[in-house]
DNA sequence: GCAAGGTC
């Protein structure tokens, strides 16, 4: 059997079509990969790598005195499966195979997960022959002609990948652990560090010092309003910035109309159609419409997985000869864009533009497949109209511009204008994505004579370098060599992910910075692109047989081993730096109490809260939201009441929720809950608040002396004010319970407001789970709560009510738990049913049924029951089963009615037993009939 | 719990 084993799933679907040709190719799916088999060949996919380089096992404890961070410098490392699933096949399949090629991409990493894939299959099987085929794209002609003649596996080019994953894993975990716990940092809060992460933020924080330290510097711009036969005409001075304003005066004084035309040059501009996108081009054109870099590639690879784009990881922008161009074409035909393939087909320039990169790894993204709007949906479809106007801008002729360019005098001043007109819009016609604003002048001839309408002179200032945006920072990476097309768009995730950087443009945060710094005084090689060239160069010597792995990785170990000398020592220094860093970009402004600092503090990664650092002197502080609605931190904007910078809270996958000036929401959303207390006015509310007491709680805890004299009432007042703020409390803590239960019983999703339904509730009085078990269905409904949780909720409610009463009169859990297995669910129901029918349901012994019963029926002031024990039972049920026609299924039932033998069934009222215990009143009557010694016995 | 690189 023949074994080919592809990348990616999708390439071996299609690699196996190709190959097979007319034949058929049967998809099965084994431990939930898919395979393609025909003939005597079986074709799967990887995906990936997997497999992963990792150290020895011993190194999980990142405390251990042992294995220290530096340790890690010299650990023996291990490659582990990553995907079991598909070593196993992979493993098995070979088990049949007397032949295996491997398909992986043509690159370096796909050389690698090659070679992964050869120690797989060799370790199940020596002797299997094992071959390589190379191609760059999956078209018929490539696949054919990499098959027809396999090649060998370059170990050597694999030797450079593992080289590059053992330095990165060494450095990025040894410096990762180092850093975090000199910063005191641990589970989700660590610090990381990496050879392409920490270059990219070390740009960030570069730009950010550069906007920090820019001084504006002001210059002057001289401008004419003036026009050629009523057609508005803007002049410039020739001196396009004037630094010296007194020049700038000087030159706008001898300004004189009229404003004569001294030379006219026309000339034409060949403006070049755009080269084919590779993956950074593509991410560039969809951040100019509005898409972020992930948002964009995920969508892209979306598109791939369903035929309609092409491979959309790529370094390449030239399309390789096997292209088939035409035939692209005319799959578009059958598209919305037609009118464009048409245009482009009649137009077609001799060959497609190219870009700098020819790569061996895929070709550029292009159209393979043809879609309409209906079936994209708007966001895909506009980001496959991109790729197919892309595709067909490569394919169409330059665009031409006429210029003209016009010169003028006034007075003796020079001045001058420009213009444009797009002769031929090319490209531009299939494209309409780049800016071609046309600047269309009137005609003008040497001699021409215009007025002077206006002179302006503007003041302006040269402004700071921008920030990053994401494209603008794929793009730097890509030139600094940083990443890979596949990773570039992800590190920004891992960056904002650390805390590192946020916002968009994007930003560093202070703890980016400090993490930065520490590394450049320290272990600056990790900070600079470089570390990457010099990698690349020395992949590049693996490659070529120059040198060896293990002597590359020996090198680097070497030079992060003296980074470590350094960093070591400098160690409590590079906490104490990050940690104050830290600290600071937490603090939000003056405390209203005391006057010193308010901070936002983290407890564990769950909780959250405003205080005042001169806690526990001043216990000021302000509740936040669960860190799960969003992480706290501060924004440049500050409240001018309160001086406090803003809150804002973020968390992955949704919006910011901005919260403002955290003092003034807390006022704000505590004033409901103040006026819940029955005595508060609003004049008292006012004085309280002026003394920075916002909450119920505060009230309720405040010694009665200050509650008087910051509310300006009497003392009796007072202490009448604080005894109803503790009454209110109490309903606030029924209240955050009720919530917690109907939130868990009604989850939150769109449209439905939890604040909104709560609102309801309490305006109808139910403010605690018990008012609510005893709700109206109907007033549940118009609060918003959908028409079968209705039923559900107040059940539940109910449940939770007469477990919390049965609890605490004092029924034990375990036993509860019998008893509602057995259908046994109130304390009504303990009352109702006799002791020994609770026994005999729940298997429950008697005496402790009964002991149940009577607690429960003295705390709800009913009638005990009377005592049974196990002897009079069982002489009692065999009294009962003398009686003819009477069975066990009937003694429990009698039970239940609490006839345990001849003397009760005797004394028992008929009707009411027949009613309890669910035996027809006849027979209960017959029953009693038969009873031995009974008057109407026969 | 760590990197960067594949792919889903």
């Amino acid at each position: 059997m023949h074994l080919i084993i592809t990348e990616k799933n999708i390439a071996a679907d299609r690699i196996a079509h190709i190959l097979a040709g007319k034949t058929y190719v049967e998809v099965k799916k084994d431990g939930g990969v898919s395979t393609y088999s025909f003939n005597d060949t079986v074709v799967v996919g990887l995906r990936g790598h997997v497999v992963e380089v990792d150290f020895e096992p011993g190194y999980t404890n990142w405390r251990s005195e042992v294995n220290t961070p530096r340790s890690l410098i010299s650990a023996r490392t291990i490659k582990a499966p990553t995907d079991k699933k598909i070593v196993t096949l992979i493993q098995k399949l070979t088990k049949k195979a007397d032949h295996v090629t491997i398909a992986t991409d043509f690159d370096t990493e796909g050389e690698l997960i090659g070679k992964e894939t050869y120690d797989l299959v060799k370790a199940v099987k020596p002797d299997v022959r094992v071959d390589r085929s190379r191609f760059s794209a999956i078209t018929e002609e490539e696949i054919q002609t990499a098959f027809a003649a396999p090649a060998e596996l370059d170990f050597a080019l694999a030797a450079a990948g593992e080289a590059r994953q053992l330095i990165d894993l060494i450095w990025g975990a040894s410096l990762t652990r180092f850093i975090s716990l000199a910063a005191h940092r641990g589970g989700k809060n660590i610090l990381s560090v990496g050879r392409v992460q920490s270059p990219t933020l070390a740009m960030m924080v570069d730009r950010e010092k550069e906007i920090e330290a820019f001084v504006p510097e002001p210059y002057w711009v001289l401008t004419v309003d003036s026009n050629k036969d009523g057609e508005p005409v803007l002049a410039r001075h020739t001196t396009a910035r004037f630094t010296d304003v007194a020049i700038a005066e000087e030159a706008k004084e001898a300004t004189r109309a009229p404003l004569m035309v001294t030379e006219v040059k026309e000339g034409s501009k060949v403006d070049r159609a755009p080269t084919p996108f590779d993956t950074t081009g593509f991410i560039v054109a969809a951040g100019r419409l509005g898409f972020s870099a992930a948002n964009a590639m995920r969508i892209a690879e979306d598109l791939y997985m369903h035929g309609y784009i092409s491979y959309p990881r790529t370094d390449n922008t030239i399309y390789p000869r096997s292209l088939d161009l035409n035939g692209v074409l005319k799959t578009l035909q059958k598209t919305e864009l037609s009118s464009a393939v048409i245009w482009v087909m009649a137009n077609r320039r001799p060959v497609p533009t190219q870009g700098k990169k020819s790569t061996t790894d895929h070709p550029p993204i292009h159209p393979s497949g043809a879609a309409t709007r209906a079936e994209l949906g708007d966001e895909r479809w506009k980001i496959y109209e991109l790729v197919v106007r892309r595709f067909l801008a490569t394919l169409s002729p330059d665009a031409r511009w006429m210029t003209m360019k016009v010169l003028f005098t006034a007075g003796n001043e020079p001045y001058t204008t420009t213009g444009a007109t797009l002769l031929e819009a090319g490209w531009r016609t299939v494209y309409p994505y780049s800016d071609a604003t046309e600047h269309p002048l009137p005609r003008f001839a040497v001699g021409d004579s215009l007025p002077i309408e206006q002179v302006n002179l503007d003041r302006k200032e040269t402004q700071p370098p921008p920030r990053y945006t994401q494209s603008r920072l794929i793009q730097q990476m890509e030139e600094l060599g940083l990443g890979t097309k596949s990773t570039r768009h992800e590190v920004i995730g891992k960056l904002v992910g650390r805390k590192y950087i946020e916002g968009n443009p994007l930003r560093p945060t202070l703890v980016g910075r400090a993490v930065i710094e520490s590394l450049e005084d320290h272990a600056a090689a990790i900070t600079r692109p470089d570390m990457t060239q010099t990698i690349d160069a020395h992949m590049q010597q693996i490659k070529e047989r120059k040198r060896t792995r293990d002597d590359v990785v020996t090198e680097s170990r070497a030079m992060l081993n003296r980074a470590f000398d350094e960093l070591e020592e400098h160690q409590s220094q590079i906490g104490e730096d990050i940690m104050g860093r830290t600290v600071e970009e937490m603090i939000l402004g003056p405390c209203p109490v005391c006057g010193s600092d308010l901070r936002i503090h983290h407890i564990r990664n769950s909780s959250q809260f405003i205080g005042c650092t001169r806690y526990p002197d001043c216990r000021f502080n302000i509740g936040l939201p669960l860190t799960q609605w969003g992480w706290a931190i501060r924004t440049d904007t500050v409240c001018p009441t309160h001086h406090l910078n803003h809150v804002r809270l973020i968390a992955k996958g949704s919006r910011p929720w901005d919260i403002g000036c955290p003092l003034c929401h807390h006022i704000e959303s505590n004033q409901e809950t103040m006026v819940l207390i029955p005595s508060m006015t609003e004049e008292i509310l006012g004085r309280l608040q002026q003394h920075h007491i916002y909450t119920v709680h505060e009230v309720a805890d405040a010694p009665p002396e200050a509650l008087a004299s910051a509310a300006e009432i009497s003392s009796t007042a007072a202490e009448h004010l604080k005894s109803e703020g503790e009454a209110v409390l109490g309903l606030l803590r029924l209240r955050s319970e009720l919530r917690k239960f109907v939130r868990k019983q009604v989850p939150p999703r769109r449209g439905r407001s939890h604040a909104k339904i709560m609102k309801h509730l309490h305006a109808n009085g139910i403010n605690t789970i018990a008012d609510l078990a005893k709700a109206d269905p109907t007033l549940l409904r118009t609060a918003g709560v959908g028409e079968k949780e209705v039923t559900s909720l107040l059940m539940q409610a109910k449940e939770y009510c007469n477990d919390k009463t049965l609890r605490a009169i004092g029924v034990p859990a375990i036993s509860l738990k019998k008893y509602y297995a057995a259908g046994i669910q109130s304390p009504e129901d303990f009352c109702r049913y006799h002791p020994v029918y609770l026994s005999v349901k729940t298997g429950i012994s008697p005496d402790t049924t009964f002991r149940h019963a009577e607690m429960v029926c003295i705390a709800q002031n009913r009638p005990v029951p009377r005592k049974v024990t196990r002897a009079m039972l069982e002489r009692g049920r065999a009294e009962l089963l003398t009686i003819p026609g009477l069975g066990e299924t009937t003694i429990e039932k009698l039970y239940s009615g609490g006839v345990i033998d001849g003397m009760t069934l005797a004394s028992a009222d008929p009707a009411a037993l027949a009613s309890h215990s669910g035996i027809p009143l006849k027979k209960v009557q017959e029953f009693q009939s038969r009873l031995p010694g009974s008057s109407q016995a026969s």
